[in-house]
DNA sequence: GATCGTCTCCCCCGTGCGGGGGAGACGGGT
DNA sequence: ACCCGTCTCCCCCGCACGGGGGAGACGATC
């Protein structure tokens, strides 16, 4: 079964490169196209999409509204991916805590728009060091940390995966982290990747660079 | 089971003087003296220590060579402690190459000391950060930065070197730092290689961890 | 009873990483 | 001239890392 995805993006433009970009993959279908967040809940009720590409910046009803009052009035809602030129961040912190799932930049590659589509979709919600570390290219690490407290706020860590980033954030390697916690290293590998996953890190080193950068772990 | 020590340096009052600090805690057990690095081998072959306390300066082996010897010689080898005066960093990064746990300043106060031993026994290798904190601590709350920067400074790394830290510190694998270089990849390996050394760090998790507890970067 | 999430451990497999060497080019300093 | 530090690139090599699978045990929830 393809994915399916609801457009919502107060710009035709967008929303036909949108189209364009995601039905070119045989497992992604777009279910349907909306201008304004008002008109989204009837349509996901209707539609039952399993993502909805979100404009953040809307006439009637922007993303973060859009997306609070989705999550609280449909049930087993679709998961949220914000999109956004990216001039605004504080409606992308706004979304991500209101529970979308992910963000998007509107000039992003289309292998990334796919992509990052098909992780989402997948229960993801991550995307965090990619678009994070462009955040914080742009704006010369002033937007990075608000954006990694949200995205981590959303990861919804288990305990053991909590106890595991805080060793790995002391620079221990999977042995070492074994040993402490005295299980099979093959189990620290599991909460390891389940971690990367999570956060949507790609390899112990982003981790804790997320660890840091979302205030998980403190310097000093 | 307490953790045993084994003291090694030229300095008959560097030696009492450890001893009484050490020997203060219950859980903590002086097992041993050397006066030289000479002696080191036999002493752990027979005492087997958990932590070998090692001046970096003495005079027939010196703790450069001892710990080499010592990794060399011996299976499940101690957790070295390097002890120095920190005059002559040199010879700490030496012995950090050649394999040592961490170091310690003797100027410490007895209460970071035993603190230093602890964490080494306990298997945690983190010697930059660790000392940093020591040494931001030695200078009282709120001059933590300038002692951080000190440290730092002292691991003299070229702007070269910095460089290559800030961005394995933003999560770039060495090939995206030599795209964003534009140099070969084994150009960055050399770089990276250099700043672990310097650092003492064992891999890049551990270098862009010292790089945000020395306030090289900070978060957001 | 069945389902779900969590924690645990296992396999294979490719590769990025880091150590340990070396070497040439350039510039500055003595 | 000479040395030295820096930056650049090269080799080989072992291994930790991380992806992609799967699977059993346990407790909570339904």
């Amino acid at each position: 079964m393809p994915v399916t995805v609801l457009l919502v993006d107060d710009e035709p433009l967008v929303r036909t490169g949108l189209r364009a970009v995601l039905e070119a993959q045989p497992d992604i279908e777009v279910v349907g196209e909306a201008a304004d967040g008002a008109a989204v809940i009837p349509l996901v009720r209707r539609l039952r999409p399993d993502v909805v590409a979100m404009d953040v910046r809307m006439p009637l009803l922007d993303g973060i509204d859009a997306t609070r009052a989705l999550l609280r009035s449909v049930d087993a809602p679709p998961k949220i991916l914000v999109v956004t030129t990216f001039e605004n961040d504080e409606y992308v912190y706004g979304a991500l805590r209101a529970g979308a799932d992910g963000f998007l930049l509107k000039r992003a590659r289309p292998a990334e728009i796919v992509h990052a589509v098909r992780l989402v979709a997948e229960g993801e919600s991550l995307l965090f060091p990619a678009s994070v570390r462009r955040l914080a290219a742009e704006y010369g690490n002033g937007g990075g940390n608000r954006a990694a407290r949200a995205v981590l706020e959303r990861a919804r860590l288990t305990e053991r995966e909590r106890e595991v980033l805080r060793l790995m954030a002391r620079g221990l390697t999977n042995a070492e982290i074994a040993a402490r916690l005295v299980v099979g290293t093959e189990t620290v590998k599991s909460h390891v990747s389940a971690v990367l996953a999570k956060l949507g890190a790609r390899d112990r080193t982003q981790a804790v660079i997320a660890a840091y950068e979302s205030g998980f772990v403190a310097p000093g």
